[in-house]
DNA sequence: ATCTTTTTGTTATAAAAATAACAATATTGA
DNA sequence: TCAATATTGTTATTTTTATAACAAAAAGAT
């Protein structure tokens, strides 16, 4: 299948989400593609854009079956093998992501953490336990890790990058406010709070009001 | 001024983090538009074109004046007067993001922190104090707080936000995987971690080796 | 049975964002 | 002094994203 738009991967996710808490609160199986989008504070329209990217189609007029639809999402955006990430940095905010990952996700699993400070190595949260930076090269490798989310201190996280990239690992999430530098065959999404605070504050200024 | 464009306003966040540190480590007083592209692994002409939008001009041939610079995009992005920030639960990620938070930003002030459990009412995270639900109001009040960010365990995020779009704020910053109904008036911007992670796993495995 | 309504799927259009192209100008060096 | 070069500022173009418009089909109403 033709690569996605970028904005279409992200909205399917949460569609795919969405939908799971949807069927689990109403335990209804369709849903108009108006309803959908009111539940993300979006249009129908572009619902029905992005499903039609994925090639899920219903009957018409009668809504989508939630439980294939999921299923769809999963085929596109999941890979067919399931894939092992890690969280580089154990402080308040790698514990924090662990909690946010638990939850059934059978593709995406978050197999083990990392960290430099003795005292967390070994610690362990919802079952993901805490090794020390200098294992990281053989924890990589045995638990077949190819996505790392990095949330050390600014000044550690250049060099922590460099490290993981020598382990190959192929995507980085990166959730410190340093700008990373990789190779190009590394898939490099950059995640900043602060950025995100400051985008808030312009708008909630600027914005005309509505 | 005319409003900004949304990415415009995102990347100046991003220009005046980076030029503040590139200023600390090398000391330099100029920039050309290429080196702090290059930074941001953006393009040049990007750069070029955003400090076009907010109206500073440099002499040609000459790169920008760094501090100048600096000062631009804060009398663009800031509000006038300053705007003071609230995190709303105070478990891993509302630390971890007081955590993030320090530093100088004389414009934007994260001034309390909420939360339900009484054993961390009157904790306290960088000089950042931690007070009951029940005092939001007050608090709020008080404080002039206009924006939150809200970091409560998933049960507990649409009454929390109804709660604090009552105490008066304007603007969300919305960390939790539920999906908030605002009014109008209120700016609410998601920050989806997990989406985030799919989208890498996604890329990771979809994207064009480059 | 036929008309009306509702909802999907798709094509057409518009808006936003990024990139390219290039004129203008300062600097350097012959 | 004058040509070559480097860099900004701006307009033009392309690409990406979102919205609008509407045909097709199913369901219900008369």
């Amino acid at each position: 299948m033709k690569i996605l738009p970028e904005k279409t991967v992200e909205r399917l996710s949460q569609y795919r989400r969405t939908l799971n808490n949807y069927v689990a609160e109403y335990g209804k199986s369709r849903i108009y593609s108006h309803e959908l989008a009111a539940l993300l504070n979006i249009t129908a329209v572009q619902v029905r854009r992005d499903i039609m990217f994925i090639g899920y189609t219903s009957v018409q007029r009668k809504g989508y079956n939630i439980k294939d639809l999921i299923q769809v999402i999963g085929n596109i955006i999941d890979s067919p093998d399931s894939i092992n990430v890690a969280v580089v940095g154990y402080g308040n905010l790698g514990k924090a992501i662990t909690t946010y990952f638990a939850g059934n996700r059978p593709k995406l699993k978050l197999v083990a953490a990392f960290d430099i400070d003795p005292k967390k190595v070994g610690s362990e949260v919802n079952n993901v336990k805490c090794y020390s930076i200098e294992r990281m090269r053989e924890i990589v490798a045995l638990n077949d890790i190819s996505i790392a989310i990095l949330t050390v201190p600014t000044h550690a996280a250049a060099e922590m990058a460099k490290v993981l990239i020598q382990t190959g690992i192929k995507g980085i999430l990166n959730f410190t406010t340093v700008n990373l530098h990789v190779p190009s065959n590394i898939y490099l999404e950059e995640y900043d709070m602060i950025t995100s605070l400051e985008k808030v504050a312009y708008f909630v200024k600027h914005r005309p009001l509505g």
